[in-house]
RNA sequence: GGGCCUGUGGUCUAGUGGUAUGACGUCACCCUUACAAGGUGAAGGUCGCUGGUUCGAUCCCAGUCAGGCCCACCA
């Protein structure tokens, strides 16, 4: 019987052992390079979702491979982000802000290993997959912390990289500022406070006291003490007076101007904007417009500072609350309303986002939105739709990528900075990668010693480098140059703002190339009910359970099904199907062998014409399923190949051949045999990416005495050595359908398939039904032929 | 508010200017010397809705509804 674990478990090591998907420099096949999506290694269970984008790309890898390509499939691991220091806090029971930087770097370092060493043997080599593991990379290596500062470096050279005191997106939780790609929306609910403000310069008009003050709506009331101007819309009739004008902000009592700008939305709240330093985008749009004072509240941990007076060292939340209190107190709270509220919040833990001025590291994006286009178009994204969204993220882009963060872990920032003349001091390409707290500096200017940043990169900032780790850019210059730009990049749809993005940026900046010629958008997998899965939703399905269950090939039929770049809901039932097929491969196998014990593959000079009809059959699927695999539609190359080993091949060549190869005469069966060993040899390898467990099984037992590759997964694509008739490919078709016409009859009359009959056809089938007359008289038990309508009559 | 994607028998899906593919499920029959985790058949769809182009549209165009995703706004 056929026993799955068994043979998984054989094959991985057989694989590994004999280096079968080691990548051949020396080569003449044009080579197929991946840029693998580096995984985070986690000790939890795999996901789905995760299990299926991997071994999405991993059957193109395979796919490739068998169509003759030389292919460059590294693995990598990300283990340079905050996942990795959570881990090995947690694990280790420390605090990172505790112990310095290279201890718990290296702590960091020596976990990942771990993990990542069981990662691989659980994961990929479970699932299949045929990465060439002497190329294995991870983003914390010092090879790859290299590429980083080198780039940085570079990039600064080429001033592509500046250093500014800039409002940045500030996480207040993690205590860093953020790239706009790191921020995400949070839907909450919340109050909209009026707020009423005096004006300076009373009128003294009595009877109009109104015009001595006015309301303002806002959301953010804690930031009270940072309001540097007041805004209305000039078209707005109601407060032309206003402008030019003075308000005294309550209960900090200094004044304010009241200024005009188109971008004041009358209709909202009161129709005037107090502009804060800094609440949101718009402030710090107006602020730069107007050239406005800065009044920063806010500290790095989102606390209050001593511009706010009595509310220093409140949270926000605290601050909010008691001002609101005070405010009501001298009844300058007019009201409050609810209101759903869209605000900017850290992607990692959710906080909304502040902005704080700092002096942070930025990479240009900006002044390059178009090249940006213009390189995302020369490059083929699979499915196309998707370039559309990175090109809408481009031309939205506000902010230049922000790249250095206040973390502990990660790539340091490799400069120095004089306390005394502000000079930036950088090292040399040749001394890198390094850690600037480990290495003194001496500024050249003022002979004094330079202070280390003890910032780190963005992990993006070492991710968008996989093109130049992966193919070993400072190792290997001669690969490098062989590879680049790779073949594909295969990633999620999510990461195109970010991942997808920002290697296209450094590519463009740094060499005016693209850094690989497609992009292929993985699958993303829903719950049976269309929903996403989460964690917190509860919903979530773990791939471990299913490969348990149903094994790795059936998993990765099911995969197969999936088609780039869309939703599809998990359905156990697909597995199900899956095992279906490999229990049929291995049992049309057994039957085959059965009769070709000893074959040794000779072409017959003269083939049965229902070998030569499926030959034919076969040619063309080839063709077929080569096409749609170049395509990368493997859902659709699966179909085809399996319509054909299942229908044509299993239902209707075997069972029409059977009698031949039983009883038939030496030229009949010879015959026979050679189709069968060719038709099940290139079944084998149409569905060998897909479920290269059975696959190899097969091949390895059956036709590797005759076949010279010491695995099916780097023999070479079939070609059917056959002329295709026409005439006997229209027959041979006609055939079938005659067949399954008696078999309807016979079904319609409850009978069994063997029962014998009298068959009555028309003359002029008769005579184009010639060649295939004895294969028809074995398979429908036709135990005489008589001429006339079409009717069968059982005996 | 802008952009993108999707909408096909109970479920999932392919597809094309000429009323539709396959799988799962359902039903009937057949234990056929590889396979009952099989085979042979059957039933089941006005291809989201409304208009338009066309001799003819599921496929092209416009609008509309529903679902999903991305982005912007968010005082």
């Amino acid at each position: 019987m056929l026993d799955v674990n068994a043979i998984e478990k054989r094959w991985q090591q057989y694989w590994e052992k004999n280096k079968i998907y080691r990548f051949d420099p020396k080569s003449k096949k044009k080579i197929f390079s991946i840029d693998t999506p580096p995984p985070y290694a986690s000790a939890g269970h795999l996901h789905v979702g995760h299990a299926l984008s991997y071994t999405q790309f991993e059957i193109i890898a395979r796919v490739m491979r068998i169509l003759g390509r030389e292919v460059y499939f590294p693995p990598g691991f990300d283990d340079n982000g905050l996942p990795t220091e959570k881990y090995v806090e947690e694990k280790l029971k420390i605090d990172k802000s505790k112990i310095d930087r290279a201890k718990f770097r290296k702590l960091c370092l020596e976990e990942s290993k771990k993990i990542e060493k069981l990662y691989a043997e659980k994961v990929f080599k479970r699932l299949g997959h045929s990465y060439d593991w002497d190329l294995l990379y991870t983003t914390i290596s010092p090879e790859a912390q290299k590429i980083a500062q080198i780039v940085f470096l570079r990039l600064i050279k080429s001033k592509h990289c500046y250093r500014k005191e800039e409002p940045v997106i500030w996480c207040p939780h993690h205590e860093t500022a953020l790239a706009q790609a790191e921020v995400e929306d949070l839907k909450r609910k919340t109050k909209l406070n009026y707020v009423s403000f005096d004006i300076e310069n009373k009128t003294k008009n009595k009877k109009d006291k109104t015009k001595n003050k006015i309301k303002i709506a806002t959301s953010r009331p804690e930031l009270l003490s940072s309001c540097v101007a007041i805004f209305v819309n000039p078209q707005d009739k109601r407060y032309k007076h206003l402008i030019g004008k003075k308000a005294i902000v309550p209960l900090f009592n200094y004044k304010v101007p009241i200024k005009q700008d188109e971008k004041v939305d009358p209709e909202f709240g009161t129709g005037i904007v107090m502009i804060c330093t800094f609440g949101d985008t718009g402030d710090i749009e107006l602020w730069k417009k107007y050239n406005l004072p800065l009044k920063i509240s806010i500290n790095k941990k989102g606390k209050l500072n001593n511009n706010a007076g009595k509310y220093q060292g409140l949270t926000l939340k605290e601050a909010k609350e008691k001002i609101l209190e005070d405010l009501k107190k001298e009844k300058k709270l007019i009201k409050q309303e609810e209101i759903e509220q869209t605000v900017g919040s850290c992607w990692r833990c959710s906080t909304p986002i502040e902005f704080i001025v700092t002096k942070q590291w930025f990479i240009k994006t900006l002044s390059f939105k178009k090249q940006l286009i213009a390189q995302g178009r020369k490059i083929k994204w699979y499915p196309g739709f998707y370039r559309a969204r990175y090109e809408d993220w481009v031309r939205n882009l506000g902010w230049d990528w922000c790249i250095s963060r206040q973390r502990y872990y990660g790539t340091p920032i490799p400069v120095w900075y004089c306390d005394k003349c502000n000079q930036v001091i950088l090292p040399t390409e040749k001394e890198l990668p390094l850690d600037p707290i480990e290495h003194e500096k001496i500024c050249p200017k003022c002979k004094k010693k330079a202070v280390p940043d003890t910032d780190v990169f963005d992990t993006w900032m070492t991710s968008s480098n996989t093109p130049e780790i992966a193919s070993q850019w400072l190792k290997n210059p001669q690969l490098y140059k062989k590879i680049s730009p790779m073949s594909i990049r295969p990633q999620s749809h999510d990461i195109i703002r970010t991942w997808a993005f920002y290697t296209i940026l450094k590519s463009y900046l740094l060499f005016k190339k693209i850094p690989w010629k497609e992009v292929t958008i993985n699958t993303f997998v829903l719950d049976p009910k269309g929903r996403g899965m989460s964690k917190s939703r509860g919903n979530a399905i773990w791939a471990d359970d299913l490969i348990e269950k149903y094994g790795v090939d059936a998993f990765r039929y099911w995969v197969g099904s999936a088609s780039l770049g869309s939703d599809i809901p998990f359905k156990e039932q697909e597995l199900v199907a899956g095992k279906k097929f490999l229990t049929k491969i291995w049992n049309a196998s057994r039957f085959v062998f059965m009769h070709l014990k000893n074959y040794k593959l000779r072409k017959p000079k003269k083939l049965e014409a229902i070998d030569s009809w499926i030959l034919y059959k076969l040619s063309d699927t080839l063709e077929n399923v080569k096409t749609f695999y170049e395509k990368y539609n493997i859902a659709e190359a699966r179909k085809k190949a399996e319509i054909f080993f299942w229908h044509d091949f299993a239902d209707n060549y075997l069972e029409i051949i059977k009698d031949r190869i039983y009883n038939g005469t030496p030229r009949g069966k010879k015959s026979a045999k050679y189709t069968l060993y060719i038709c099940l040899l290139s079944i084998l390898k149409m569905m060998a990416p897909i479920t290269p467990f059975i696959t190899e099984e097969i091949y390895q037992k059956y036709f590797k005495k005759s076949e010279k590759d010491k695995s099916i997964h780097i023999s070479t694509w079939p070609k059917i050595d056959i002329k295709i008739n026409k005439k006997i490919e229209k027959s041979g078709n006609l055939f079938i359908k005659i067949l399954a016409k008696v078999r309807k009859e016979k079904a319609k009359a409850q009978k069994s398939l063997k029962a014998e009959i009298i068959l009555t056809i028309d003359k002029k089938t008769q005579k184009e039904l010639k060649p295939f007359i004895n294969d028809l008289i074995a398979v429908t038990k036709a135990k005489e032929i008589k001429t006339g309508k079409f009717s069968i009559k059982f005996l």
